[in-house]
DNA sequence: ATATCTCGTATTGTCATTCAATACGATGAT
DNA sequence: ATCATCGTATTGAATGACAATACGAGATAT
């Protein structure tokens, strides 16, 4: 702080508060801080003591120490009793699957995508938009994989992925060009493009071709394609993915086998959502006090 | 929660607030509260307006206002502008699948799944326990099935499943019957061991033959079966499970065919624990302030 | 067309709940 | 042995959550 502002004693700040979004009086700050606690974990970071918790989630050690407890009370987090490290518990597990299971989009959009990987032997992805980045939601891996699949609910840049390069293509410009400055455009290769313009003109290309190719823009050696979901409203709601190695395909032979299959999926999916838009208006009535049982 | 209950004016409770566990000063609420709102949604309930969450989450309409607000705001919860109906957001599944990549045992035990799996072509199972029920966490599905899979994330009670009672069986006997105290018994079919002793007959059994098989007492039609894998200390932490219809399986089949796969593979992943007893002492240094990069 | 009901949203005063500083004992490194 | 760091528990204080309330919109019934 410089110089106490020479302003008399009472000076309130003249600016008006806001009060939206997390401003707002509604905002629950603790809440906010707990569900912080379950970002700290990652692959790298499996088991965590007290203190990382709180060096990694930028709480004190107090604050730390409250929401641990709690996320252990309520058995979200396991505690070994001799290192007293905390790790994920599995009951994590159900907070994510039950978005699977609510998802109305995964349910439509899956024998799509099992059509799709047997007719083309290779990993077939749906994905969702967050903000600035993609999240995987569905996944029918390719055949020859091995390793189990833990990309669901991966999420991944979207301005130089491309199933985020395919809803972007079809969103309102100032929306796109909204997105594209708001994320942190690093060049993760050197065909990476992270110039708005160069961006807007890869959209264009995308619009037209009713896809997005996106090659080594991410991975080295990897190109992606997408093709996007479209609402009634003919905004995107998701995207149709598929990635393959260089190795194993060039441009060519991507362009002939694998992008008709692409574009049919994503369309079918789309025609799938029907006259429905959201959801069908379940109750008409009045409203009966929902009770529900316990598990 | 917070009114009192109607006690008498100013009569103390005479007993000792125990201040441990929920009752701590340490348990945060409004942490509880706003994670009970997540389990407001399931595959019956999709969209929820404000007021069945409420209903649903026993929270008043202005808590639940306050945090469908906080959630909506972190990105956790979608909300149709036009019908005010929330909806979890694919940000959720991030929560869930974090558990994946964090859990040792999940990566570990996943090859030896695909090898029972391949050896036998039926659906291969792993589930922990999580307080008197058993989850999924991971699973290699049946060639023939053809809907996609949702059942990682499940739980299920663990008294009347087989991946619970083998887990029970090979626990100390004061703790499986307070596991199978503390359970909701309900008869699920009409073979569901129910009885307090029979399910320790049922332990006692399971622990003799090294495996837990459960017939129809869960699901009409179908035979269970499951073994333990046991930690260095011969605790069990998990436990492989196939489940086979009875339409293509007999009881001679299975302990032929099955059961020998089974055991192997849940004693190939209790192996694979090898010395590691919990983490490798990754830092015995000093704590170097952990930063992380932020996404 | 009007009245009635329910819902979602926004506001506010109050106080319970969260907060954060602190203290203590244990553990392990130097 | 000494010091540092950690996890745990406690407590006074005030901040931030709370819940009651009010209002407008939309739907339904009269």
């Amino acid at each position: 702080m410089r110089h106490a502002s020479p302003q008399p004693a009472a000076a309130v700040p003249p600016v008006r508060t806001p009060r939206v979004g997390r401003d707002s009086p509604l905002f629950v700050g603790s809440l906010e801080k707990g569900l912080r606690v379950f970002s700290a974990f990652d692959d790298t970071h499996r088991a965590l003591r007290l203190t990382e918790i709180a060096a990694v989630t930028g709480l004190d050690k107090s604050a730390a120490q409250r929401f641990t407890h709690t996320l252990h009370e309520l058995g979200y987090l396991r505690k070994d009793p001799k290192t007293k490290h905390y790790r994920l518990a599995p009951k994590v597990l159900e907070l994510g699957f039950t978005y699977l299971r609510t998802d109305n989009l995964v349910e439509r959009a899956t024998p799509y995508l099992l059509e799709a990987h047997k007719r083309t032997e290779e990993t077939v992805n749906l994905t969702e938009l967050d903000g600035t980045d993609i999240i995987y939601v569905a996944r029918v891996p390719s055949r020859h994989q091995i390793t189990f699949d833990v990309v669901l609910g991966t999420s991944l840049p979207a301005y130089c992925t491309a199933p985020g390069r395919a809803m972007l293509a079809f969103m309102p410009d100032e929306q796109s060009r909204s997105i594209a400055e708001r994320s942190n455009r690093i060049a993760y290769t050197d065909k990476t493009i992270t110039d708005l313009n160069a961006l807007a003109a890869a959209h264009a290309r995308a619009r037209r071709d009713g896809y997005a190719l996106v090659s080594e823009e991410f991975s080295p050696g990897e190109i992606s394609i997408a093709a996007p979901v479209l609402d009634f409203a003919r905004q995107p709601i998701a995207a149709v993915n598929m990635a393959v190695p260089m190795s194993r395909w060039t441009l060519q032979m991507i362009e002939r086998k694998l992008v008709p299959v692409l574009m049919e999926t994503a369309q079918a999916i789309a025609r799938s959502e029907g006259g429905t838009t959201d959801l069908p208006p379940l109750r008409r009535t009045r409203l009966p006090q929902v009770k529900r049982a316990s598990r």
